[in-house]
DNA sequence: GGTCTCCTAACAAACGGTCGTTTGGCCCAG
DNA sequence: CTGGGCCAAACGACCGTTTGTTAGGAGACC
């Protein structure tokens, strides 16, 4: 039996998945195809195997057994594809992490909830989790500042839990708040190449034994 | 001042640099020319930046001044230059640690020097690790396979030393050395990332911090 | 010293194929 | 009868690799 479920509270369901005003209007954008749906699906597993450049448009087409002329019935370019996948992740990502940084308890509590919420987005959606954090730096400029931008509300997320955590009390003192997220953000980003889903432990148990691991770095005192 | 440099004593250099034997007869192998070395470095560069796929003899070539027609007098095919950027890659790796895990002493000196040498090794090398963690999966079967027993070789190191820990009473019973493992191992291999030579901390001084926290979180035992 | 031969490294050109994308027409469901 | 979805074909560009050739240097021999 590990020690894992005993040192703190879990989070034991973030919170209910979002109501949020904006659910019956839909207001922007067409309703997406369900034929683009697929296509962008058969992007993340496609372009998370292989790689963006490594994957042709005839390999997405044959994927749906279509030419690959016929894709651009869909869309406007294969970059669209990248940029969907990777964005539908940070979104992903950064709902999750919003949902966990302000559900209120204490520092440690909070940082579990997101650190298991990593764990989890990224295991049920793997093939877009490894796109989101491998490929998207061959966005071009434009798309990819916009990702930049999520990239950095979600370690800021990250870091300002830690840093109530200091001012709290509840870390210590001595804890550099910027390498402690970058260790949250490190645990949490390396998943996806060694996570699979038949292996051994499920995916809330791992973020559980690493929150475990973490958060005893940060609340344990120096040596006398 | 933080508490870093107080929590354990320092690796202060882990092993002379191996005099190793076999130093003078540079017994197998044909000496690798100058020119070849040039394109291992190029190759090193590119492949960081724009990938295996994204990258073309054309950008190779025009590297070095040359027709990309020309870079066949000096290797067998692209993929011989991603291997030998790879393999140097995990050799580094895997040198370090074998000095760090034979060095003696305590677990958690060793598992530090491990630690600090990964990140020491990563910033030197910045391009070559960044190929090493993310393009060796396009190598084809038998080279990869190669690769991955080294990756695994590396990983058994780390595992031992954390193993040492716990039956030596360092580290907490409670320990899950397969997971502290993982993420002694993500927060090394995440480093190539985000850390810029010119940024604001040594590699060094990133290795002692991570150390600092990853080392605590194994030593404390869980609350009461 | 001359010159002949070999070798290395490079070039220009071409190989067959694939790339992402565009176009025009056909089919069928609304 | 309109329009979205698909196909077949083509576009120009580029892919990794091979080929034939050449410039230049290093020795070996006369």
């Amino acid at each position: 039996m590990p020690r894992t479920v005993e040192t703190l509270p879990a989070p034991d369901r973030v919170a209910p998945e979002e109501p949020e005003g904006r659910s019956a209007p839909r207001a922007a954008g067409p309703v997406p195809s369900p034929r683009r749906a697929e296509l962008v699906n058969a992007a993340a597993r496609l372009f998370s195997e292989r790689g963006y450049h490594g994957t042709s448009m005839q390999h997405l087409g044959r994927a749906l057994g279509l030419q690959r002329g016929s894709l651009y019935a869909h869309i406007g370019s294969k970059e669209d594809l990248l940029f969907d996948v990777v964005d539908g992740g940070a979104d992903r990502f950064l709902s999750m992490a919003r949902r966990a940084a302000s559900s209120g308890g204490p520092a440690a509590v909070r940082l579990r909830a997101l650190l298991v919420g990593h764990v989890n987005t990224a295991a049920q959606h793997l093939d877009a989790a490894t796109v989101f954090l491998n490929e998207w730096r061959y966005l071009s400029p434009t798309p990819r500042a916009e990702i930049q931008a999520k990239r950095d509300l979600y370690e800021g997320l990250v870091r300002r839990i830690i840093s109530d955590g200091i001012a709290s009390g509840e870390f210590s003192p001595g804890v550099d708040a910027a390498m402690a997220g970058r260790l949250v953000l490190s645990a949490g980003n390396w998943i996806y190449t060694w996570y699979r889903p038949d292996g051994a432990m499920s995916a809330a148990a791992i973020g559980m034994e690493l929150s475990d691991l973490i958060l005893d770095g940060l609340t344990k005192e120096g040596p006398p």
